[in-house]
Order: C-alpha cells, then sequence, then structure tokens
DNA sequence: TCATTAAATTGTT
DNA sequence: AACAATTTAATGA
C-alpha cells in the first residue's frame, strides 16, 4: 500500500514547498481509508477538504432521480480533487465513491487556503489543474457529440491516462466493463464489443477487469 | 495445497 | 434485459 510520502513525492506543489511548510502540510492531514463503494464525500455535504488520492480508484458521479448513474471522472492515486467546491465556498456537487480499495488524504480548508495564500507554485499547480480539467470536459463534450462508441471509449481511456492530472501512471487500468459504461454513456454490452473492437487493432489488452493501454496515442487520435 | 462454493464480471444474444 | 460462461475470492478439508 502506498503511503502520504508517496503522494506528496508525486505532486509538483509539496515538491515547491519548504521543508518546514511541508511539515506543517503534513501535520494537518488526516488520512482515511475506504472500502469498496464507500462515500469520500455526498453531493450536498459541506467543502471541508481538499482529496489526495493516495491509492486505489475513485469516481465522481451524479444520480439521476430514476437512479442512473453518470460517472464524470474517475480518480486514480496521485491525483487532487475537490478544489472547485472549496474555493467557492459550496456544498459538494457531486458523490465520489471508492471504485476499490482506496486510501485518501484530506487536507483541511483551512490548510488548502493558507497554501493558496502563501505559495506561488500552489497557485500555479491549481490553477494548471483546473484548466487541464476544463479542457478535458469540453473534449468530452465534443466526443459526446461526435464520436462513435469505440472512439468514446478509447478517448476515455486515453483521458484515465492524463499526464498533467494524473501523473506517474502505469498503461494498466483497473476498471470492470460496467463501470466503464458510465464513465462513457454507454452500455455495458457496447462498452464490452468496443473492447474488442480496441484489442484487435493493437491498441489495448483486455483481461478479467483490467485494461492494459498499448498505444496511447492511437487512443487518442482513434475515429479523428 | 487442493477442492468446493459463492459472488463478481464478462460474453453473447 | 436475460442467460451462460468465466474469473476471483473465500472456505474448509
Amino acid at each position: 500500500m502506498r503511503s502520504l510520502e508517496n503522494l506528496l513525492a508525486a505532486s509538483k506543489w509539496a515538491s515547491a514547498l519548504s521543508a518546514e511548510d511541508l511539515q506543517r502540510t503534513r501535520t494537518a492531514v488526516v488520512i482515511r481509508e475506504l472500502q469498496p463503494g464507500v462515500y469520500a464525500c455526498r453531493k450536498g455535504d459541506p467543502s471541508n477538504f481538499w482529496f489526495g488520492v493516495i491509492d486505489g480508484l475513485l469516481k465522481a458521479e451524479s444520480l439521476s432521480e430514476t437512479g442512473k448513474a453518470v460517472t464524470f471522472a474517475t480518480l486514480p492515486s496521485n491525483s487532487w480533487f475537490g478544489e472547485g467546491s472549496i474555493l467557492k465556498g459550496e456544498a459538494r456537487k457531486y458523490d465520489v465513491i471508492a471504485l476499490r480499495d482506496s486510501r485518501v488524504a484530506l487536507m483541511p480548508a483551512a490548510t488548502f487556503f493558507w497554501l493558496l495564500d502563501t505559495n506561488i507554485p500552489f497557485n500555479r499547480f491549481i490553477l494548471t489543474q483546473l484548466n487541464e480539467r476544463l479542457g478535458q470536459f469540453m473534449g468530452a463534450f465534443e466526443h459526446d457529440r461526435l464520436d462513435e462508441p469505440e472512439a468514446r471509449v478509447a478517448h476515455t481511456i486515453a483521458d484515465m491516462l492524463h499526464p498533467q492530472l494524473y501523473p506517474n501512471r502505469e498503461g494498466r487500468i483497473e476498471i470492470s466493463h460496467e463501470e466503464l459504461g458510465h464513465l462513457v454513456g454507454a452500455s455495458r454490452q457496447r462498452v464490452n464489443q468496443a473492447l474488442h473492437a480496441l484489442e484487435k487493432s493493437g491498441l489495448i489488452k483486455v483481461a478479467y477487469r483490467v485494461i492494459t493501454v498499448l498505444d496511447i496515442e492511437g487512443l487518442r487520435t482513434f475515429g479523428v
């Protein structure tokens, strides 16, 4: 299992802090273990923390009134999330749920704002994070309208390995076809077929609950 | 370690 | 949506 130190070592903003400030940050952070299906936070909760994923995989989703799940993003190790609601001082807008055994770091809002007030690299990190996420969602919006299901699956998988938002990831994604379906906005069956088509094209390799990316560039440019 | 069973996931229609 | 097949995890000999 990875530790808080692993997460901090992989986070650009943390390596820019003085030893003193990093220590202050470290002591303010709380660690929480989440079993599959457990909520990191729920829609409507007050935004008291900024979240960092130490290990595991989470999803940010919204549930429609009829119970249909729409997943907006998956959050792998080394990613940080929740800055949007904290900055706006508003309640959480989405549910965040562990997809498998996970460990998250909770940075109190007070620490978050202290870093924001005193540290330029931290500001740059947040700015870049918001900008990259905006670009990713705009891309998803565009793909949703233009792409065939195969291409949507391809682009979604490529997005999960986004270098800026999710640094230092292996090309190995542990997720079920059903969860991928929630993320892509397609049925489990359709995802299943698309994955096999992509495997035949030599872009990925599929195994039980595991997708291995062989050609990320090929996935990005699939169907465009 | 191996066999059995239940649960989760995948393949197919 | 339904059903069969496969993989994994858990249990106990």
